[in-house]
DNA sequence: CTGCTTGCAAATCTTTTGCATTGAA
DNA sequence: TTCAATGCAAAAGATTTGCAAGCAG
């Protein structure tokens, strides 16, 4: 096990001694799931990462939990509200929930493809408000992502 | 062949006849791509439609277009700017993009699955520009997804 | 105990690739 | 004529399912 590893460990084990926890135990309860360890395994996987895909969350977790299994969990995850999938391209990864994560949106770089989250701003708020009074809707959730080059991608001349 | 059939094929000739046409293949050449029969045929199959999954868009040309060039063919567009993929739920859909099919969003109804089209709105436009100047990104693309209760599947208690 | 979960194996579905043939320019 | 595009077959990858064994409640 190398350092990295270590803290990550360290760094997980502090953000399951918080409340996250148990606010992590009773959403599956609240949705009549039980609490095992390969979903505690897979949760604190998720724990302060940026968006994962399927493929590096397996991998991730690689002898800990079967790939059907983790399939799976995931999907009481979501139903639970554990997490969300975000659309990447023409794909979609994994992240925890606003409860966990707070809630936020993306701006991916079309360059180096990394992944800068831009905070829930109340800009958006009041965008997805009036579209939806507009529309006669009760908005439920949204997904914000926008595509670009990042300030170091950015072309000299722009 | 039903009413229905006939109906969307004389619908799609009105659509041929004017410069979409010109315009679909003038994109193409611009990338260097070559004007094909097949590509006819799968630019018309999604012109005045609502947003479509790989498998249903292959259904529709079943017999016309093999599987493989479909997807090679869904590639070369997608380079030409001719479609877009919008992630819906888990998966995505592909329609035609802006020049095509006035660029907009979708708020999709978490009950009956209607997906509706949201106008490009100088409301999202501001969005962009502000988080984009914020985050000190060039912006090149975005989308906008919403899911809730459309107006009829909306409960009765809000 | 009992029923929900898991692991394993296999089935299914989606997307990509190699290659010989066809067709657009 | 020449090179890109297509169809076919097969590979690769992603997701789902059936079932016996294991574990949480």
């Amino acid at each position: 096990m190398d350092i990295c590893k270590t803290v990550a460990t360290i760094y997980n084990n502090c953000y399951m001694s918080t409340n996250n926890k148990e606010l992590f135990e009773l959403s599956l309860r609240r949705r009549g799931f039980s609490i095992t360890s390969q979903r505690h395994m897979v949760f604190k996987e998720l724990i302060g990462q940026e968006p994962l895909s399927m493929r590096e969350l397996y991998e991730r977790l690689r002898g800990q939990v079967d790939r059907a299994s983790l399939y799976r969990i995931i999907s009481v995850f979501e139903k639970s509200g554990v997490v969300v999938r975000i659309p990447v391209g023409w794909k979609y990864k994994l992240e925890l929930s606003e409860a966990f994560n707070y809630h936020h949106h993306h701006i991916t770089c079309i360059k180096c493809n990394r992944v800068i989250p831009i905070e829930e701003d109340e800009t958006v708020e009041r965008l997805i408000k009036e579209v939806s009074e507009k529309h006669a809707i009760l908005p439920f959730a949204h997904q914000l992502e926008i595509q670009g080059f990042c300030r170091a991608c950015r072309p000299a001349d722009s």
